[in-house]
Formats: C-alpha cells, structure tokens, sequence
DNA sequence: TGAACATATGATAAATTGTTCATATGAAAA
DNA sequence: TTTTCATATGAACAATTTATCATATGTTCA
C-alpha cells in the first residue's frame, strides 16, 4: 500500500535522476567534448595526442578531460609523464551511436 | 584511390556530423526539456498538460518544445485550441533509457 | 463580432558554460 | 638538482543558454 508521502518521495527521486540524467547528457552536447570522446574511440590516447588530433589548446583539453573523468566518461591512468586517457565503458560509444542514428535520417 | 582533398572534404565532414551530433544531444541536457520529454514518454500530450505535469510556465514550455521541434525529437498536431505535442520517433526513448543505464551503475 | 482560452514569440536579464592565460604540479632526463 | 616535458588548475572574460515578461496569434464559443 502506497502512502501519499512515498509517493511524493517517488517523485523527488525521479527529479533527481532526471537532473542527473540531464547532467550526463551535458557530457555529449558540447563539440570539444565529443570530439575528444570520438577520438579516444579507436583507442587510449595521453593529452598531447588528443590535442594534436582534434587541433584544441592544452588547457582546454585538459578542463573538458577532467569533467569527462567526473562523468565516469573516460578513465586515466599515468604512463611516465604522460596520463593517458579512455573511454570509461561501452554505453559512451552506444549513446554516440544511437545520437549518430537520429540524425542520419 | 583517394586525393588530399578528399580526405580533407571527408574530414570536414565528420567535423560538421560532431557539431550535429553535439546538437542533438544539447537538447537532452537541460532538465526542463528532458522532464517534457519524459512527461511525453506515456503518450501526446497538450502544452498545458506538459505545464502542470513539470510545473513550469507555459512561456518557458513553449521555447523549449519549439527547440525539441525543430530537433525533430517531438511533433505537434493541432487539436482545436490545443496542440498536441508527442515524441517524433523511438530514439528518444533509446536515448534516455541509454542514459539511464549509464546513471544507474 | 468580441470575449475567452491556448499557444507562440521577441526582448531582456540572469545564470551557466567554455576558452584562454598564467601558473602550479609532478615526472624524467641531463 | 636544475631543466624540460606533460598535464592540471584557478581566475577572468566571452559566449551561450534559459526563464521571464509582455504581447501577439489563432481558435472557439457566446
């Protein structure tokens, strides 16, 4: 038996995951972003490659890394000097191409 | 056989399906338009029902749906006084429920 | 026809986000 | 142990986005 205050907890829950939903969602909606995310998809990569490929300054590249890693969109690990990231789990390449299948229509 | 510049136009190509793809998925990240979305999840729905269901003003509901229009993710058919507004295909759903498995681990 | 209802829209203000610059940290190599 | 290379980070500024307010448009009904 439901009570009207589970309910309304219910629904405070369900706000929260929409928030955080809304949040992952962020993740793939910025240009930079997602091009780092594309370019770690054949493979790991340190900061310096992911620079050169998509021609994008160090620090921004840097900043954009650190909120995919908070995420839990990408991962690193520090080989030497270098740190060198990639891609956390399979639903990161699922979510691109599921977005990819929209738009090709 | 392939030219410098076909593999420059190819480039350029993939450059213009990023900034698409990072569109579609802006439409994801703002949490009032992932509440109306959801709130389409079950079935059409006029843009006073969507008002009430995510509390939100009708003005602030109505430039968001225009951006899920114009993103192909919602349509509209007009009922009267009313339009009704419903989700324009399964990615929607795909995408979300993508997200929500990414969430829930 | 005009009053009432439903939705859309333009302009503005507020909030959020992204890039850049300067600099800090940390590892390797001289 | 100083210099160099690789990455991270804080602050400031610029750009983008969102909500709100006022009002316009379009439909129905008296």
């Amino acid at each position: 038996m439901h009570t009207h205050d589970e309910d309304y907890l219910l629904k405070d829950i369900q706000e929260e995951e929409l928030l955080d939903l809304a949040d992952l969602f962020k993740m793939f909606a910025d240009s930079t972003r997602i091009k780092i995310l594309y370019s770690l998809w054949a493979g790991e990569k340190n900061v310096t490659e992911i620079c050169d490929e998509i021609e994008m300054n160090q620090s921004a590249v840097s900043h954009q890394l650190k909120a995919l890693k908070n995420a839990k969109l990408v991962r690193s690990k520090r080989d030497g000097k270098a740190i060198i990231y990639s891609l956390a789990d399979e639903h990161v390449k699922t979510i691109i191409a599921m977005g990819k299948e929209h738009i090709e229509e």
